[in-house]
DNA sequence: ATGAAAGCGCTAACAG
DNA sequence: CTGTTAGCGCTTTCAT
């Protein structure tokens, strides 16, 4: 099984032309070619199968036509389909994709752009795993043009595109609150990220623009998976038993919510209305009595390789690097009008 | 933003060697460097942040360091999770991968069959998005070396790696069986693939085994989203109300069927058992309560890359080609036994 | 143990 | 409108 390809040489001769006037038709220029010089080039293209050979092409030309992207988990659903926009766009713009797995971790991250950075990869989308900015500035020592999606990294000059967490956490919060809801809990996750910040922000803001008074009691701490809201519920209705909605940092946690009240007999969304962001898809897709804010993830990727693509050619637009990219709230059954105390 | 990094020559100069003894030096071999020299070379290329460049040595050594991945769509966790499993293993094995998603389309995969020949990739790890075997047969031409991931394609003299989708299957019927269940219906996926005719076949066999006979009534088509399950089981329960045990097309088709038998006043497990497989994990993950047949989706991602690598360096082994991945039958709470009838 | 040199397949400048 | 040619950065053979 080798793979000793037609190369344009081959072309070249059979069409009796120079292997320039080859490139020239594939490359539709820089040099105009005859018409019927092109067709017959052409001809010979089809019959003998060439496939214009991209790793000499890149080499010669010094410019890539492969992206990497460098995101923490795959398996992620939020993240795969980042993945799809990504590889959409590319795919549309002629470029292919190397995709890179962080697994989360600081130093895979850092192994990956020297990766990127071997394979002279033209740009880089990067999903942070955290919110150290090392693999953002080694990528500017070698002269890697990147864009972070997603995550807003302090002390790294780089054009960043991010979904408009805060807005649409306050969306939810405005809902409920139009509902009648005044006491609110909060499903918080503390890890030191952006979309953390700004959904606990927003639940701050929204309260507060409505004259409601925190109580600090209802911002239950809680891990960001099927247990964490589970507990949640407990604690939330121990804490304060008149809570009547919960805003939980995700949907998976919105889910783990549902399964308690309904073991502890509480009625959703009669006595309990639940809201939370789709950051895993498939969760509220198997649950689909849930409110949730839906996250463009994949226009996210879509933009992203667009505004990577602007970063390459020098002429990202420093105004849109950080414009997040707007969310939308998805009303369900679930959240419901409850009389103002 | 340009990106004119390091060469193996300033290096060279710097070192005060030849380029060659720099190659030698990086790639360990073909010949041996003093310990002083290469010594001298390692600090240099520290020093200067030297990385070699991969289309460089790609189109120099005639071979290349990537993989392509072709794929229906990474938004399905199943390829998502095998996905994983090819970047992981590639990765282990210095290999970068190329993502490619046929989004169910031949079209497609046969765009991103060129594309990869374009880019001269080593080989190409492919799930199948139809039975149709012409993108292997592209493939074969181009003298590109791959391999079929998760499909038995007939008509394509390639090798195949598949899980065990018939013992899989056979396994959670038998389950049931040996927990007395008699009428066991089956929610089927009239799609024509290998993965609803193996499972198909063996609820056939399981059946025979045991001597009990096929009541074809209890094989309900359904589609394999949720709605699927939802209204297999009302029609199930119309055609057969002593139904005991349901054995669902995947996961998510088990999850409606869940909800349904709620409605309906069926209890799960006691009136009625529920078994899936493990299609789309995140589904199972929502609602604990199911018993999933385990597919070792990461495993055949990563043996997909072995075995590619054994096909590019023509030592594939034949007996192995269509020796399928073992699975693992999870038995959580939801079936129950029945008195034998 | 090392240097010199010939290309890999292509792009694009230079020369008609 | 087209042919010739000089590399891109590297691997590897041929010398020494």
């Amino acid at each position: 099984m080798k793979n000793k390809s037609i190369t344009r040489n081959e072309v070249a001769k059979v069409a009796q032309v120079s292997p320039a006037t080859v490139s020239y038709v594939i490359n539709n220029g820089p040099r105009p070619v005859a018409p019927e010089t092109r067709k017959k080039i052409l001809d010979v293209i089809q019959a003998l199968g060439y496939k214009p050979n991209a790793i000499a092409r890149n080499l010669r030309s010094q410019r890539s036509t492969t992206i990497g992207l460098i995101i923490p988990d795959n398996k992620n659903p939020y993240f795969a389909e980042v993945t799809r926009g990504v590889e959409q766009m590319a795919s549309d713009s002629q470029l292919t994709v190397l995709l890179c797995h962080s697994d989360h971790m600081l130093e895979k991250e850092l192994h990956y752009v020297d990766v990127m950075q071997t394979e002279r990869a033209a740009g880089v989308l990067w999903i942070p795993a955290t919110n150290i900015s090392e693999p953002a500035i080694r990528m500017m020592e070698y002269g890697l043009p990147h864009v972070i999606l997603d995550r807003i990294v302090k002390g790294a000059e780089v054009p960043m595109l991010v979904t408009d967490i805060f807005h649409g956490a306050y969306l939810a919060i405005k809902h409920l609150i139009d509902l009648g809801h005044r006491r609110i809990g909060y499903f918080a996750r503390h890890v030191d990220h952006h979309h953390s910040a700004e959904r606990l922000r927003a639940y701050r803001a929204a309260l507060n623009d409505s004259g409601i008074e925190l109580d600090e009691s209802l911002i239950v701490g809680c891990d960001s998976h099927l247990m964490g809201g589970y507990t949640g519920v407990r604690e939330i209705i121990n804490r304060s038993p008149e809570t009547t909605a919960i805003f939980a940092y995700n949907d998976v946690m919105a889910i783990g919510a549902l399964r308690a009240a309904f073991e502890l007999g509480i009625r959703v969304p009669d006595d309990l209305s639940i809201v939370g962001f789709d950051d895993i898809p498939q969760a509220a897709f198997t649950c689909p009595a849930l409110t949730t804010i839906s996250q463009p993830k994949h226009e996210l990727g879509c933009q992203g390789v667009k505004l990577l693509l602007d970063v390459i050619n020098q002429r990202s637009n420093p105004d849109l690097e950080i414009q997040p990219l707007p969310v939308k709230l998805i009303v369900r059954e679930t959240t419901k009008e409850v009389k103002a105390v």
